[in-house]
DNA sequence: AACGGGAGCGCG
DNA sequence: AAAGCGCGCTCCCGTT
C-alpha cells in the first residue's frame, strides 16, 4: 500500500477492560511505527485523561493498520480486510468497553456508519460495550465537535465506572390529561420549578403572506403554535400537550387558557429556572399573556461561565451530569412524531435543566463577579428584552412601500447599463467562462437552473470575477482569502473602466432591497418588526440581534428613517459619546486622553487635528477656519491648530458646511485612526485603509510615523496594552470593571502563532467592549424600572445606544432623564466602579438617523402652540398636537 | 432538498 | 509571514 509500516500493531497491555480504537495511522504514526502519536493521538490521551481515564491502562489501535494511500479515509474493502486482525486483538485483550472514533471503527466492528447519529449511544454487543464518538481528527478541523467529544469521554468515563450501561434516570413523567393530574401538578409547583416550550415555530407571530408570496403561490405557513408546556419539579416532570397533533384528548381553548391561568397562580411563588427562558417567556406572553420570567437560566449561566463553547441543551447535560444524547429532530419537537419519544424528550428537557441550575449555581458561586453580572445584568435583561420583543419596533410601511419601488428602479437602471457590457457573451456552466452567445441556440440559454447556458448573474463573485479579469481582460488587483481574483467594493473602487461604477451602484441598491425591505416583510406584524436579542450572542457580553437584526440597519436614512414611533408616540435614541474611547482612556490612565476628556475635548477631534499638524495636511483649510471663526487674521498653522482643537468639531463642521471644507469626514477618519491603533492595527493596514476609504495614496513610511505619532499622543496606551497581553498569557483571561471574563486560551500558548497574537490583542478590546455595553445594559435596566409601559418602551439596543418609544407628552422629562440615567447607572454602586473619566450621553428625537435634540426639537413645536387655529378646533380641548 | 462555507457588506 | 475587535444577512456554490 505504499507505506513504512505493515500492519502496525495497538500499544498498552495485552490484556485490559478498556480498548480505544482510531481509524488508521497517519504519516507521523506509519513513520515511527507506533500508533497514536500524533496530533490526533494526543488529543485522545488528553481528552481520555481529562475525563479520568489512565490511557495508559487502555490498549489503543486501529481499525485500519496499514496507512492508506495519500492519507485518505480507508475505504471499505480496506477496513474488511483489517477486520479479522482487528477482532483478533479484541478476543485477545478482551476488553468491556471500547470507545469506537469515528466511522472506520464504527462500520468496522458494528457494521454500520453515520458517525453524527451514532455518537455518544453506547451499543452492547456480545458482552462489550461499544461507544461511538467523532475521530479526533474532526474535533481539531471542527470546534463544534469538541463539546459532544469530550461529553462521549465523560458518559465512556461514567459506563467504566459504574461497570455497564448508564442506568436510566429516575425521571417521574406525569401526561398531564385529567382533572387529577392537574390537581397533583399544581399541588407540586413549589420551589424550584423548570419550565420548557416545545413549538411548531421560532417566531411566535402569525405574519401575514405578502402580495408576492400570495403570487408565488407559497403554501400558507401553520398557524403558530406552542405544542407542549413541561414542567418540572423535585418530583415530576409535567406534560401538558397544549397542541400536540397525535394528543388522543386535546384541550379546547378555554381549557388551555383556564390551565394556564392556575398554573401561573402557582408559578408567582416560584423560583423560575428555563433554558434559554427568554423564548419560552415571549412565546408565553405572547400566546397567553402571562409573565413566566425566570429567576434563573441554565443558558445564560453557561454563556457568562465559558463564553466560548457551545450553550445547547444539546450537549450541557452531557458535559455537565454524564447524561446520554437525547435529542430529537425538529420535525418530532413540532410533534410530527411519535408521541412517546416527544414526551420522554420534553421530560428530560425539564429534568436536566433543573438539574443543571443546581451546578451551575454552585459554580457562580465560586466568582462572585461573574455571578453578580449574572443576576445583576443578564437575568434583568431577560425581563426587558422579552417585553422589548414583544412590544416590537414601529415601521413607516407607506414609505417603505416607496423606498421598495425606488430601489428597484435603481437596480433595473444598473442592468440595464451592466447588460450593455455583456450582451455579446453568455456563462458556460460547465467550463466556466463566457462563450460567444451566437454559438449557442437561443433555445439553449437559461431553459431552467440545469441549463448548460445561462444569462449572466451580476450577483455571482465567481461570473463577475471571470468577466472581469477573463474576458473584459483587467487587471486583477487583489485575490480573496479563497484564492479568487477579488471583485470586492475595495477592489472595484480602484477600477479603471466604467463598469465599476455600475456594478458599485447595483450592489448597493441590491443589497438594500433584500436585506432590509424584503428582509423585513416577512417579519412585519401589524407595522411592527419583533426582533430576537441574544444575550448570549458574543464573546465580549454584547448582544447580537436577529430575525431581522436592528443593529445593522443602514445610516443611509432612505431606509434608517423607516423605523420611528406610531402617532401618539415619538422615538428617542440615546447612545454614549465616544464611549469606548472614553474607557479605554479609564484603564489605560492615559494622562492625554483623560486631560482631553475632563476639558470636554472631542477626542476623535484632537487625534484628527494632531494627525493633520504632524503631516502638515489641509494648512489653508485650517487656518482659514479659524479665522472664519475667530474674526482674526495672521495664524500660524501650529496655534491655528491649537484653536481648532479648542473650538472642537461641532462649530468647525458647521462653518465647514458653509466653506466646502469636510471637516466631519475629518473626524470620522480620525475615528477610525482611534479604533484602529487602540486595538493593535498596524500601520499597513492603516495605509490600506486610508486609500479604501479616502483615496490617500500615503507611503509607507508616512503610514509608519503616524503610527509612531499616535502613540506619542497617548503614550500611556503602550503599557496598557502589555499588561493586558500579559495578563491573558498569564491567567489565560482578562476581566472587564464589571468582573466579566473573557477567556483566552490562545494567549497561554504564548508561541507567536498568529492565534496567539490574535488572542492578545482580544484581550486589549474586549474588556472596553464589554464594559460599553454593561453600562449601556444598566441603563436600560434603570430606565425601564423607572419609566412604565405607560410612558415609555425599550424596543432595542445597538451596543453602546438604545432606542425608546416614548410618549408624546413626556418626551421633554424622559429625555432629560436618560441622559442622567446613561451618565452614571444606579448600578455602578452595586459593582462598587468609580471612574475618574466622565461619561457622556447624547440623545435624539424624531425617527431614527434623522432626530434632533431637545433645544432643535423644542423649537419646533413652539409654532405649532403659539399659532391657534383660526377656527375653534374640532379636536378634544387638551389633546396636543402630535410631534412630527 | 438541506446544509455549510465563502464572499461581500451592513452595523457599533 | 502573518498584527484592530465584535456581530448577522443574502447570495452563490459545492457537497451530501
Amino acid at each position: 500500500m505504499g507505506c513504512k509500516t505493515v500492519c502496525m500493531d495497538g500499544v498498552g497491555p495485552r490484556k485490559t477492560k478498556v480498548m480505544v480504537i482510531g481509524e488508521a495511522p497517519g504519516a507521523t504514526e506509519d513513520e515511527a511505527g507506533v500508533p497514536f502519536i500524533g496530533r490526533s493521538g494526543k488529543l485522545v490521551r488528553d481528552a481520555l485523561l481529562n475525563a479520568g481515564i489512565d490511557p495508559d491502562t487502555c490498549y489503543i489501535t486501529n481499525a485500519v493498520n496499514c496507512r492508506p494511500p495519500e492519507n485518505k479515509t480507508p475505504t471499505s474493502a480496506q477496513i474488511r480486510e483489517c477486520r479479522r486482525w482487528v477482532q483478533e486483538r479484541i478476543k485477545q485483550v478482551k476488553p468491556k468497553y471500547v470507545l469506537l472514533l469515528g466511522n472506520v471503527p464504527m462500520e468496522s466492528l458494528l457494521g454500520f456508519t453515520g458517525i453524527k447519529k451514532a455518537r455518544g449511544n453506547p451499543i452492547e454487543r456480545d458482552g462489550i460495550i461499544y461507544l461511538p464518538t467523532y475521530h479526533p481528527a474532526y474535533v481539531l478541523r471542527d470546534p463544534r465537535a469538541e463539546a459532544p467529544f469530550t461529553a462521549d469521554l465523560k458518559l465512556f468515563a461514567r459506563i467504566i465506572r459504574e461497570g455497564g450501561m448508564p442506568a436510566e434516570e429516575d425521571l417521574n413523567v406525569v401526561l398531564v390529561n385529567s382533572p387529577s393530574k392537574i390537581r397533583q401538578m399544581l399541588d407540586d409547583l413549589k420551589g424550584t420549578v423548570s419550565y420548557d416550550l416545545e413549538t411548531n415555530d421560532l417566531y411566535p407571530w402569525d405574519v401575514p403572506l405578502t402580495p408576492k408570496e400570495i403570487a408565488s403561490g407559497v403554501p400558507i405557513p401553520n398557524k403558530k403554535q406552542i405544542v407542549s408546556l413541561q414542567l418540572g419539579t423535585r418530583k415530576a416532570q409535567y406534560i401538558i400537550l397544549l397542541n400536540h397533533p397525535e394528543n388522543p384528548v386535546p384541550f379546547t381553548e378555554d381549557e388551555k387558557q383556564d390551565l394556564i391561568t392556575r398554573i401561573d397562580k402557582r408559578m408567582r411563588n416560584c423560583y423560575i429556572v428555563t433554558h434559554n427562558g427568554k423564548f419560552d417567556a415571549l412565546w408565553m406572553l405572547v400566546h397567553f399573556g402571562v409573565r413566566w420570567f425566570p429567576s434563573f437560566d441554565t443558558m445564560l449561566a453557561h454563556y457568562i461561565l465559558d463564553e466560548n463553547s457551545l450553550h445547547t441543551l444539546k450537549v450541557l447535560p452531557q458535559v455537565f451530569l454524564g447524561a446520554m444524547p437525547y435529542d430529537i429532530n425538529v420535525e418530532e419537537k413540532k410533534g410530527g412524531g411519535s408521541l412517546p419519544a416527544f414526551i420522554k424528550y420534553g421530560a428530560k428537557d425539564v429534568y436536566y435543566t433543573r438539574k443543571l441550575r443546581f451546578v451551575f449555581g454552585k459554580m457562580l458561586d465560586e466568582d462572585t463577579a461573574v455571578k453578580r453580572v449574572f443576576e445583576e445584568i443578564l437575568m434583568p435583561c431577560v425581563e426587558l428584552f422579552v417585553e422589548a420583543e414583544y412590544h416590537g419596533v414601529y415601521i413607516d410601511t407607506e414609505r417603505m412601500d416607496e423606498v421598495e419601488i425606488y430601489l428597484q428602479e435603481k437596480i433595473d437602471e444598473a442592468e440595464v447599463e451592466l447588460n450593455r457590457y455583456s450582451s455579446k457573451v453568455v456563462w458556460d456552466t460547465s467550463t466556466k467562462s463566457f462563450v460567444d452567445r451566437k454559438t449557442v441556440a437561443i433555445g439553449d440559454i437559461g431553459v431552467n437552473k440545469r441549463s448548460q447556458y445561462q444569462e449572466l448573474n451580476w450577483g455571482s463573485s465567481q461570473q463577475l470575477g471571470a468577466f472581469l479579469y477573463n474576458y473584459l481582460k483587467l487587471p486583477i488587483i487583489e485575490k480573496t482569502e479563497g484564492g479568487a481574483p477579488s471583485t470586492s467594493e475595495s477592489v472595484l473602487l480602484r477600477t479603471d473602466h466604467k463598469i465599476a461604477r455600475a456594478l458599485l451602484d447595483y450592489r448597493a441598491a441590491q443589497k438594500q432591497l433584500t436585506a432590509f425591505i424584503d428582509g423585513w416583510r416577512r417579519y412585519l406584524v401589524d407595522s411592527r418588526l419583533h426582533p430576537s436579542f441574544k444575550l448570549h450572542g458574543t464573546v465580549t457580553g454584547r448582544l447580537s440581534c436577529e430575525n431581522p437584526n436592528l443593529q445593522q440597519v443602514p445610516r443611509d436614512p432612505k431606509i434608517r428613517t423607516l423605523i420611528t414611533a406610531p402617532p401618539g408616540w415619538t422615538m428617542i435614541e440615546a447612545d454614549l459619546s465616544q464611549i469606548e474611547m472614553r474607557i479605554a482612556a479609564e484603564l489605560s490612565g492615559d494622562k492625554a486622553l483623560l486631560e482631553a476628556y475632563r476639558l470636554g475635548i472631542d477626542v476623535h477631534w484632537l487625534t484628527a487635528m494632531r494627525e493633520i499638524g504632524r503631516a502638515g495636511a489641509m494648512k489653508d483649510e485650517v487656518i482659514a477656519t479659524v479665522e472664519a471663526l475667530t474674526q482674526k487674521k495672521g495664524w500660524s498653522f501650529g496655534d491655528a491648530i491649537d484653536e481648532l482643537i479648542r473650538i472642537g468639531p461641532k462649530a468647525a463642521e458647521a462653518i465647514g458646511k458653509e466653506m466646502g471644507i469636510p471637516w466631519k469626514e475629518t473626524r470620522k477618519k480620525a475615528k477610525a485612526i482611534n479604533f484602529g491603533y487602540l486595538y493593535g492595527m498596524w500601520w499597513k493596514k492603516f495605509r490600506i485603509y486610508a486609500r479604501d476609504n479616502y483615496g490617500v495614496d500615503i507611503t509607507d513610511l508616512d503610514a509608519q510615523n503616524s503610527r509612531i505619532a499616535y502613540f506619542e499622543l497617548y503614550s500611556d496606551l503602550p503599557q496598557w496594552h502589555n499588561r493586558q497581553r500579559r495578563k491573558a498569557r498569564v491567567d489565560g483571561y482578562v476581566r472587564s470593571l464589571t468582573g466579566r471574563k473573557r477567556r483566552l486560551p490562545d494567549a497561554v500558548r504564548n508561541d507567536g502563532s498568529y492565534d496567539a497574537q490574535a488572542a492578545e490583542r482580544q484581550a486589549i478590546n474586549s474588556p472596553v467592549q464589554s464594559f460599553a455595553n454593561d453600562i449601556n445594559l444598566m441603563a436600560a435596566i434603570q430606565l425601564r424600572k423607572e419609566f412604565g409601559p405607560d410612558v415609555l418602551h425599550i424596543v432595542g439596543t445597538v451596543h453602546d445606544a438604545i432606542l425608546f418609544e416614548v410618549r408624546n407628552d413626556m418626551i421633554e422629562v424622559i429625555y432629560k432623564r436618560i441622559l442622567e440615567v446613561m451618565s452614571r447607572p444606579e448600578l455602578f454602586d452595586v459593582f462598587r466602579i468609580r471612574l475618574s473619566v466622565p461619561i457622556e450621553a447624547e440623545a435624539s428625537i424624531g425617527p431614527w438617523g434623522a432626530g434632533v435634540d431637545l433645544e432643535t426639537w423644542r423649537a419646533k413645536q413652539r409654532p405649532a402652540v403659539r399659532t391657534p387655529p383660526m377656527r375653534p378646533a374640532k379636536r378634544p380641548v387638551g389633546k396636543r398636537r402630535l410631534a412630527m
